[in-house]
RNA sequence: CGCGGGGUAGAGCAGUCCGGUAGCUCGUCGGGCUCAUAACCCGGAGGUCGAGGGUUCAAAUCCCUCCCCCGCAACCA
């Protein structure tokens, strides 16, 4: 098997500074099911994963936590890896980039590109907003301000060793233009041409001096390895590349394709093809830039109070329905809305109603009609052709939508053939055939057509669903391994007559909506308009649970009086309110601009939640939430019925 | 005039490159069927294709102008 075509698939490594949510899983499981794809056609396939643990931001997560950094990403990588054995998401290999065998390399790397003279040491200058610890570019300033905040800004200087960039733009412009795919959606190259490559690329910062969690630059041992050296080059450390083992690098670089974020295209398709370039190897065939999950039209985020928790929706549903729904409901290249009544609807009428039901209805007519036992085909009608006709052209649709990174139209594909069935069944009448033992060897002949496409689907199905092909297999009475095969698929009738079929439970049990919505609701408070405090060690939100009294007892709540307030500059949602809580004023940020003008608010008694951690947004502390009722346009503050002095605890 | 994406039935989307009966899923209404997970099948209603102008025998589609939403702008799937 030495000539067995290669397929080398690669996610981004997340950084692991929180817990993951569904975003990250949609780009894991698109590349899951991608791997399972290509093995299931007769590939070879390297499916690599993995985490990026450098940075400042976990320095300084980690400090916070009380932790060292190598504890502090260990906790939240043991948490990545479980989420991705719940979703079933089968990586060949998990870089981490704090491991040693990735770090030696980068090291290499990085002297590599210093001697000869593609990095240099330099000047990093720039602009710093202490409130916000956010630094800017010239450019970003607005009226020479932090664009955020709009406070002052100071100059820093960092000494820095900087990648020239410059070098290699005029190539990496025309590498772009003469390989229309490298780049997917292409709309994602135009971005990339227009926004920095024409303008004229930037030499790029490639060390900090300013935190020490990172790989040291063995020859300057005062600076770390920033970020993209260290984290894009996380493809080729894990196959080896640049040790005496490099066999797995001989065998599988180039990438055939990198999935990565709309976010980092960027860095993915200049800095990463440059930095290749540099070290005189190949580019990846393609980079495909996938779009994001947003919830309600929002971008999803920790702040934002609005995230999907994958473990929670893998816990309630299975992990097949949910991969089915990230896979089918948008188009890999672009943005796609996520609500939980989507993912209902998509999982009772996909999955329940034309999938699971058309399995049962099919295995419930053989056990009635013969038996249990899959009965032979005899004479084939121009009904029975056509439907064969559908499941032959399947393969071939379905790979080409896969090679296109078309998930979603693959699967509308398959679904065309289960909606064929259901519409063969009512076209063939069974059940009216059975009433007449002359028609025995025509209704057997029909019941084969089903259970041989039950079968077709339960094989392509598996790369998107890997645990649903087994159990259609065990209700139709597939035992032998190579009925379950790609190959398998080339003609019609692999299933063998005379198969013991055998009715289990529902394979998609019928959700109620509307009682699930509510249950769901419930689970996932409702948008706490605040930002709660981040803990980054905690475990992934858990469903409210009954609490003791003891546990309200930690919370703890207050009047307070609206002395002022006022809109929080570049932001659209923010009021930044001044309370009065006895004889102590604090300063609260507060979601609600879209509600509520700020001079309305003034004079108000409010609920206040204490006892909350601080948390600076806009680059301002705010120290506590207060309280509000809401749900989509609604929202309303809680106040106190009647005069209370503020400051007076509630309970 | 920074860059990119988007605005098509109640909801979510396809169609736009290459002009020719406006389509899919969900919902809704009516009918059919009884093998099946209240499922499945058929049919109907519902659209001035963001607005205005232009080209054309013909525009969702091509050209111009404008409005609105979202993202990016050198941290972030």
């Amino acid at each position: 098997m030495a000539d067995k075509r290669t397929f080398y698939i690669t996610t981004p490594i997340y950084y692991p500074s929180d817990n993951l949510h569904i975003g990250h899983a949609y780009c894991s499981v698109a590349a899951d099911t991608m791997a399972r794809f290509k093995k299931l056609t007769g590939y070879d396939v390297y499916f690599l994963t993995g985490t990026d643990e450098h940075g400042q931001k976990i320095e300084q997560r980690a400090a916070t936590a009380g932790v060292t950094p190598q504890q502090f990403v260990d906790k939240i990588v043991a948490g990545i890896k479980d989420l991705w054995k719940l979703m079933d998401v089968e990586y060949d290999d998990f870089i981490r980039t704090t491991e040693k065998r990735h770090e030696v390399i980068v090291q290499k790397i990085f002297r590599q590109f210093y001697e000869q003279g593609d990095i240099y040491k330099g000047e990093y200058e720039g602009w710093y907003c202490t409130p916000c610890e956010a630094h800017w570019t010239q450019t970003q300033l607005k009226d020479g301000k932090c664009p955020d905040c709009g406070r002052p800004v100071e100059l820093v200087r960092e000494e820095s060793y900087f990648f020239r960039m410059s070098k290699y733009a005029d190539w990496l412009i025309q590498y772009i233009e003469e390989h229309p795919d490298f780049i997917q959606p292409p709309s994602r190259a135009n971005e990339m041409l227009n926004n920095f490559l024409r303008p004229g690329l930037q030499d790029l910062c490639v060390s900090r001096t300013s935190f020490k969690w990172g790989v040291p630059v063995d020859f300057d041992p005062d600076h770390v390895v920033y970020v993209w050296i260290d984290a894009l080059s996380n493809y080729i450390t894990a196959l080896g590349y640049g040790t005496e083992n490099d066999a797995l690098y001989q065998k599988f670089w180039p990438a055939d394709v990198q999935l990565v974020g709309k976010e980092i295209v960027r860095f993915h398709t200049i800095y990463w093809p440059i930095m290749l370039k540099a070290l005189g190897l190949p580019l990846p065939r393609q980079v495909f830039g996938h779009g994001w999950l947003v919830f309600g039209g929002e971008k999803m985020s920790k702040s934002k109070g609005n995230v999907v928790d994958p473990v929670t929706l893998c816990g309630r549903y299975s992990s097949d329905a949910l991969r089915y729904f990230l896979m089918r409901e948008m188009p890999f290249g672009s943005d796609g809305n996520f609500t939980n009544e989507a993912l209902l609807t998509r999982m009772n009428a996909d999955l329940a109603n034309d999938l699971g039901n058309l399995v049962s209805r099919t295995v419930a007519m053989i056990e009635k009609y013969f038996d249990g036992e899959v009965p032979p085909c005899g004479d084939v009608t121009e009904l029975d052709q056509a439907l064969r006709e559908t499941a032959l052209a399947l393969p071939k649709a379905v790979a080409d939508n896969m090679d296109a990174l078309q998930f979603s139209l693959a699967l509308a594909d398959i679904w065309k053939l289960i909606g064929d069935c259901n519409r063969y069944i009512d076209a063939t009448t069974p059940w009216i055939l059975a009433k007449n033992e002359a028609d025995k060897p025509r209704l057997g002949t029909v019941l084969y057509h089903l259970a041989e496409c039950c079968r077709i689907v339960a094989v392509l199905v598996g790369p998107y669903m890997p645990r649903t092909p087994a159990r259609v297999f065990a209700q139709i009475g597939v035992t032998d391994a190579a009925v379950q095969t790609w190959d398998s698929l080339a003609a019609f009738g692999a299933l063998a007559a005379g198969s013991k079929v055998r009715k289990g439970e529902a394979l998609f049990p019928r959700i109620d909506i509307t009682a699930e919505l509510e249950s769901l609701a419930a689970t996932n408070p409702a948008e706490t308009i605040e930002a709660p405090a981040e803990k980054p060690d905690a475990p992934a939100e858990p469903a409210k649970e009954i609490i003791a009294i003891d546990d309200f007892a930690k919370i703890d709540l207050r009047a307070a009086k609206v002395i002022a307030c006022e809109a929080v500059k570049k932001s659209d949602k923010l009021l930044q309110l001044t309370l009065k809580v006895g004889d102590e004023t604090r300063t609260v940020l507060s979601g609600i601009a879209e509600y509520y003008a700020p001079e309305a608010l003034v004079g108000k008694t409010v609920v206040l939640l204490y006892n909350l951690a601080p948390r600076k947004m806009r680059g301002i502390e705010s120290q506590g939430m207060v309280l509000a009722a809401g749900e989509g346009d609604v929202v309303r503050l809680l106040t106190v019925d009647g005069d209370i002095a503020d400051g007076s605890e509630i309970s």
